[in-house]
DNA sequence: TAACTACTTTATAATTATTCTAAAGTATGT
DNA sequence: ACATACTTTAGAATAATTATAAAGTAGTTA
């Protein structure tokens, strides 16, 4: 059992309440992914750079993926992709919308794109949900 | 130099237009990708194992991978990507939007989406193009 | 047509992102 | 403290893609 204080309390719930056990490097990465302010879109190597870099007693890559993907299988993680083959994830999970600009990924909140026309779905089919990509390029 | 019928010459011109040559393997990849009522979406491994199933003389892995990145950089394929980790490729450059339907992708005409409202880009951006996604599931 | 040269194809090796394996370590219940 | 199931880890395996370099071909020129 680790050292519990009040900082680390609200991520070892989200985990316990997810069937995980708080382990240190849950905690850690859970800490590190939700203790902001703002959205953050990432992949497995860019967060496991990002955390070890700063660390003594690394994580393993294992660790980190393992842990993502029990992160979006609880719902606290979205996937999304690139025009790459690597998987991105989203710690907005709500339907929303992004800017696409360059590799660089911005959130656009989902009452800021309304629709005026859309199709129907396929008939035996239904709309799970609308994303909407718009891709930027620099001015003139 | 190949045979030439009619049949193939608009592949060749096509080929030979964006500075490629027309070799076999190239005219007999665009024949299938082109030469087709529908829009194409693939991946290079499913197109290297329907093209190859059916020919006595396979063409190479990196010849598809070649051709395809060729007719891309030529304008004449778009790249997008599901959520696993591999490229997809769609015959269909024009602006467009797309059901996904578990795995399956459905092109919809840019003409059935409108929208009522729509973020500006921000300074010193501009937008480059808007691409919907509509996720799909089985009803009840 | 023969020769020349640049471009292309190919088998194979290398790389990258990710997943698997199985042994060692840890969290939780008793 | 003990038992047990879950977790972490290093390293091997896999899948998609890209790089390498030798052999083949297309387009050009003599
Ligand atoms: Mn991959
Ligand atoms: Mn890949
Ligand atoms: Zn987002
Ligand atoms: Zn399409």
């Amino acid at each position: 059992m680790q050292k519990m204080n009040n900082k680390n309390k609200i991520f070892i719930d989200k985990l316990r309440s997810s069937g995980l056990r708080p382990t240190n490097q849950r905690v850690e990465i859970s800490k590190f992914l939700f203790n902001r302010k703002k959205t953050f879109h990432f992949t497995v190597e860019e967060l496991k750079n990002s955390m070890n870099l700063k660390r003594s007693k690394k994580i393993s890559t294992a660790t980190f993926y393992n842990t993502v993907h029990a992160l979006k299988s609880a719902g606290y993680l979205k996937e999304f992709s690139l025009e790459n083959n690597t998987s991105y994830y989203d710690t907005n999970i709500s339907s929303h919308h992004h800017f696409f600009d360059n590799g660089k990924v911005i959130d656009i909140k989902s009452d800021k794109i309304t629709f005026r026309k859309l199709p129907e779905a396929p008939k035996g089919k239904k709309i799970k949900n609308v994303e909407v990509v718009i891709r930027l390029e620099n001015n003139n």
